[in-house]
DNA sequence: GAAAAATCAGGTAGAAATACCTATTTTTAT
DNA sequence: ATAAAAATAGGTATTTCTACCTGATTTTTC
């Protein structure tokens, strides 16, 4: 057959881009319609376009729209597109929520050109893939939804204890010494929390963090007037 | 007569708190009851104790609570109390937004002590206290209230049409360089622009700027679900 | 009791932000 | 026309943040 499987790349790596572009535009059967900088670029891209690409291969971690809300914003306005989420953080309940948010596929950064190949044809026949590392979470996630699920909120990405209590500081403009201080730990452990807190809600810096623990109402302003 | 002007006193930086306690503690007629290293800590004081301080001076930059949240809590709570401003920023609307807030002097940083000194007592004497500059502020500012003092929003501190597009990208998580490539000028522009949002939300760091931003709905998050 | 998760914390580097400074040009308002 | 405000942008220094690495200890979970 001559139907090509067509795809749109979103990633603010400029570098990484054209070289996704570079090893998939080898492949016969691939056509790469667009690329996106980021996920408003990606979204502004698929309202313009006339030819809606099968699949959208999306970095999670990007400036301005990030992966999680491009998804959401995608299975919204283009519900037939498939999304293959990039990503370099592996968790549990992250993939979870990933997958429960509309991600086909979840696929480390670092796989191999092969692993990628294989993602895309799989996603483009059956509708989705997940490599073994991810079934057994989605696995272990499904046994447990019945008993504890709710109680750990999936849809917020999962946070520890300590981790929101960093965050909550972070959010009062409190340094990373200046929050160690006030919890009795060292600095780098602080530094430690807050590199998960960047990972899980992958954000790209301090802004990020902010914008999302107020939109998740993870911290709460005191908003009395 | 021997009742003394009571006091306390917010700000984070210990070493100017206890330079300025310093300084006060000589005055016979001055009694400062305590000091805080932010608005949180101010309030918490407030409330435990029974001896209510007649002034309160509070530095405007603050992590946890800032000076700007503080003076409202405290107008709400205490309305007794006289709050007088400290700030190295000195700009029409800003001031003429903090005493419309409730302060009752607005104080630059780096005054004398001697004009530190002028300024309690006056505010104990007279209820309020504005030095030549202050008062050009207000006059000016009264002057503007019908024509157009509504569509520069005094209540939110005023920006530039600049200044909020940067604050925008800060909030998408964008960095200096990459906001200078978006609005085509240097990212030591960018910087100037950050440095301004800085002083005018008397923000810490980048986390206060987003909570400011949030708050006032300066930027605008898109929350489509 | 074993496995997983969470917490803790060390090192090294480099990037980014922040604090100071200064100054020019352009725009806006009166 | 004059003054004020805004936007532009340079330098230097320091602090903070972020990206990597590593491992130990404690707590939770099954």
């Amino acid at each position: 057959m001559d139907t090509k499987i067509t795809l749109a790349i979103a990633d603010d790596e400029l570098l990484f881009r054209q070289g996704l572009m570079s090893i998939l535009s080898k492949e016969k059967n691939l056509e790469i319609i667009f690329d996106a900088e980021d996920g408003n670029d990606l979204m502004a891209q698929l309202r313009a376009t006339k030819q809606i690409p099968e699949i959208v291969i999306t970095d999670l971690k990007m400036p301005g729209l990030n992966g999680v809300e491009t998804t959401k914003l995608i299975r919204k306005e283009f519900p037939d597109i498939k999304i293959i989420a990039l990503t370099s953080y592996f968790s549990k309940p992250f993939i979870i929520n990933m997958i429960s948010i509309g991600a086909v596929a979840y696929l480390a950064k670092n796989s191999t050109p092969k692993l990628m190949l294989t993602t895309i044809n799989e996603v483009a026949d059956k509708g989705f893939y997940y490599d073994t590392q991810v079934m057994k979470f989605i696995h272990e996630g499904l046994l447990n939804t019945n008993d504890q699920a709710k109680k750990s909120n999936f849809d917020t990405t999962y946070f520890t204890k300590r981790e929101k209590e960093v965050l909550e500081l972070i959010c009062q403009q409190f340094t990373t010494n200046e929050i160690g201080e006030k919890l009795f730990i060292s600095p780098r452990t602080v530094d430690g929390h807050r590199n998960n807190l960047l990972l899980k809600t992958e954000s790209k810096n301090l802004a990020g963090l902010v914008v999302y623990a107020i939109q998740n109402k993870i911290v709460n302003l005191e908003e009395e007037f």
